[in-house]
DNA sequence: ATACGATTTTAGAATAAGCTAAAAATATTT
DNA sequence: AAATATTTTTAGCTTATTCTAAAATCGTAT
């Protein structure tokens, strides 16, 4: 029936595969209230309006999930985000921590045409700026063996593939300490304490960066 | 007070621009209705919202039209849709008849950093590829002395310089008959009984178009 | 000048999306 | 297992946008 959806539910569908992702196959409604900025009430509303259009699969009081065409669409929105950042950043010039609001409005345009033509000009690229994979136009893409920072042991060493956190401040940060996708970090120590890490970049530079800072820099 | 307006309201307002553009001052409730594919009762009551929000000027049964600010936020939409359609068709290969949609999309993107990126990557064009143009950041843009191919007389020649007309069929019945921007154009005769022209492409073909053709092709 | 027809506005209802407050179901603690 | 706390859903209301049908206003033709 293919019924097309709204920005507004095609959102709630990717914050619903995203959430997915992490951990627990079922989606809490109080979860994606927090990661949508809403109300519990409202994301109640919405999982029914998603659950008779079969986009997601869902029982009361249990928790939601995409179904596969749910997730179908989910990463076709996602590919879409990922190659506009890849635009933002390689054609027009855009900072990596500037790029996400737009891409977030960007992501919405419905043009099958226009997404393969932008795919192609880029050079049909397999990750966008912060690491992250470009599925293609089936949802497929080759997920990296990567885990974060704080994962691993202390005498590791391994490339930064991908930052998870889109917020500015974050992003800054790294710039400053000079870690962007392909830096060298190796982990010199793990203070047991407050779960910080010492690391040394490309070899050169020591600093300690926080618990919740590691936990959004993913190594492989 | 700068409010900012929905994607909806952006186009009643483009819309009421550009029918106030053709002619009479004010816009008329039945024309913006048929622009809109939509109703009168819907029309009015945009119209109230848009003229609480001080966009347009309305008097009751007396028509609209923009404000000053209003005329400004209109221009802000049109300067990105036509650099979008720019966009579309040099760096991505679209044909001319491909890009309305999808620019009719791409113009409510909010974000004037990529606006400014965009047409500077551009090399700040002044027309779009139908031969519009393009009006920079304060709205401002020098419109070319021109006129539609009907009101020209027979054994005037000209260039052409515009056409106004996005759907696909007329842009494609163009290309056939070899007429784009900068095309040359004779005008051979004008036929009395049906307004059509015989005309003379580039100084090598000669057909017959249509009054209703003639009226969308402009010639300066 | 009034009456008819066309245009425009208002009234009332629908859908999408959100909110608050209350009710219902589930989970946890004793 | 009962009581309490937490989570989720429902109910009822709000705003944006649309629609149809009815009422109001305007313009023109006699």
């Amino acid at each position: 029936m293919k019924q097309s959806l709204t920005l507004v539910e095609e959102n709630y569908l990717k914050a619903i595969y995203h959430l997915s992702q992490n951990g627990e196959l079922e989606v809490a409604t109080n979860a994606l209230a927090e990661e949508m900025h809403t109300t519990p009430a409202s994301v109640s509303d919405m999982i029914k309006r998603l659950s008779k259009k079969e986009v997601v699969k869902y029982q009361k009081y249990k928790g939601v999930n995409v179904s596969e065409e749910g997730k179908l669409i989910a990463l076709k929105v996602i590919r879409k985000h990922r190659l506009w950042e890849v635009f933002l950043v390689e054609k027009l010039g855009f900072n990596w921590d500037e790029v996400h609001e737009v891409a977030e409005q960007l992501e919405h345009i419905k043009s099958p045409l226009l997404t393969r033509r932008l795919d192609e000009f880029l050079g049909f690229p397999k990750y966008d700026p912060h690491g992250d994979p470009i599925p293609d136009e089936h949802g497929q893409f080759t997920e990296t063996q990567k885990e974060t920072l704080n994962k691993w042991p202390a005498g590791h060493s391994g490339t930064v593939v991908a930052v998870h956190n889109s917020e500015t401040a974050f992003l800054k940060y790294l710039d400053k300490a000079g870690i962007h996708i392909g830096t060298k970090i190796s982990i010199d120590e793990v203070i047991e304490f407050d779960g910080s890490i010492e690391i040394t970049i490309d070899q050169k530079k020591s600093i300690t960066v926080s618990k919740t800072v590691a936990e959004n820099i993913w190594l492989a």
